[in-house]
DNA sequence: ATGATTTTTTGATACAGATCAAGAACTGGT
DNA sequence: ACCAGTTCTTGATCTGTATCAAAAAATCAT
């Protein structure tokens, strides 16, 4: 018995994300609540994770992979309205269903968690509650600061600023500084670029490609971004060369 | 002792927008510590309630009026991401700084609580960090909602979309149906609109005047605005004609 | 490898919304 | 009621991005 919820925990506590994940704050009794209503997925690059409408009976943590959550018009005008990266939360405590199409955009790894149970241990753990609220600021931080990104900038300040969340999180990874070379892969199309910054797939592949000309960025091919300097790249976004940089 | 307490209660517990404010779910003894800690305020429409890298003392609901969250770029280009009405939560628990200028649209009458003591509160108050996160998820909701009209939507179903958000309060607030006439005061100047729906003035001006001419709406003056059929609207902004209003 | 399919790039053109400019309509103070 | 200042509207023109079209490059199945 002590043996089994020992090894149940031990998993848990190895799990590469949780430091940032949901059950950061969560002792060892309440990893193994969580341990006994979870489990794990793995869903295919383009497979809808969940959809408006389609009530939801999980919630759960992505471990690898990044998903978006995209909203569509009836004559199919898509926009990207999130992207969920490791450690990011899925679903809507209390809520019985996503607002937004969830779609896997590589292919993802998740924690889930049954719904019921995950509520019911919401409401006897308040830190958990905490760490959700946090999580939420934090994701409407994102959102709004993407408000600005949409409503405001160029074509060319969009392709940098969603260049600059990549570069950010690599560099984060790495540790680098703002005046350091930084690479990073891109795991989105040229039409999931398009819905996430409201341009289409022509406009995107020219900036891009004038991005490389102007040598702010180097492309040793179509999927890998060189960025030999980081501050520039952030000019370019419009943002000063420090500060705005989201996810 | 009791008498005094009483009052304050009743004070309190006649406040019109406390069934929706942060208070909704407090009781007699919470209130009473609210009381302790809280104090009005009035801010003058144009004055800047709180700005970004200033600290901020207090948290707050909006008791009556408007304020917008701001976000302005180094050359001055500027972009609303999000408009609070009564009953919304100003300052983020936690957070010792907000991160939009938050400005006054209209005068604005607010209910403050000194930063400090509410987030003892809230540290030994479980269900108000709950009733945080609900109104954080619906302001992640309607922001994200917002993100879809700024990257995907016309100049004409950006209008379109910003008056059905009025429509749709005010006919809550009457009870009326899509069907109905409606009509409210625009308590933004053309500039705000225009920051909130990423156009120039002189854009919202057309477009407004383009929607009188095809009759979707009425303007009997530059203030006032109605609407004979909301579907047909709702239509024009894109919406399928009863879902996806925000606030 | 080879051809079929999909994704990306590039070019030519069209158009929605920005910009520049001038009036018209409001607003507030005296 | 009137004038100065502001906000709003309308017109003319310009421009950035969309659209339409086709070639080039990458990916996939056999």
């Amino acid at each position: 018995m002590n043996l089994v919820s020992e090894e149940i925990n031990i998993k848990c506590g190895n799990c590469d994300i949780r430091h940032r994940a949901v059950c950061s704050q969560c002792d060892t009794s309440e990893l193994n609540t969580l341990n006994t209503i979870k489990y794990y997925k793995t869903i295919k690059a383009g497979q809808t994770i969940a959809a408006v409408e389609e009530p939801i009976s999980f919630v759960a943590s992505i471990v690898t992979g990044i998903a978006a959550l995209n909203q569509t018009m009836e004559d199919g005008r898509t926009q990207m309205v999130g992207m969920l990266l490791p450690s990011d939360f899925v679903g809507r405590p209390g809520r019985n269903s996503v607002a937004y199409d969830i779609v896997a955009t590589t292919d993802v790894y998740m924690c889930c968690f049954y719904k019921k149970p995950f509520e019911e241990l919401l409401a006897r753990t308040p830190h958990l509650v905490n760490r959700l609220l946090e999580m939420t600021l934090d994701d409407l931080d994102a959102a709004r600061e993407w408000m600005l990104v949409l409503g405001r900038k160029t074509a060319r300040e969009k392709i940098a600023s969603l260049f600059a969340i990549f570069a950010h999180r690599s560099a984060v990874l790495r540790r680098k500084g703002a005046q350091d070379t930084i690479e990073f892969d891109l795991h989105l199309s040229r039409e999931q670029m398009s819905d996430y910054l409201g341009l289409t797939i022509e406009t995107v592949s020219r900036q891009i490609s004038a991005l490389k000309k102007d040598g702010i960025i180097l492309l040793p091919n179509k999927r890998h971004v060189i960025v030999p300097n980081l501050s520039v790249l952030l000019t370019e976004a419009g943002d000063d060369a420090d500060g705005g940089v989201l996810v």
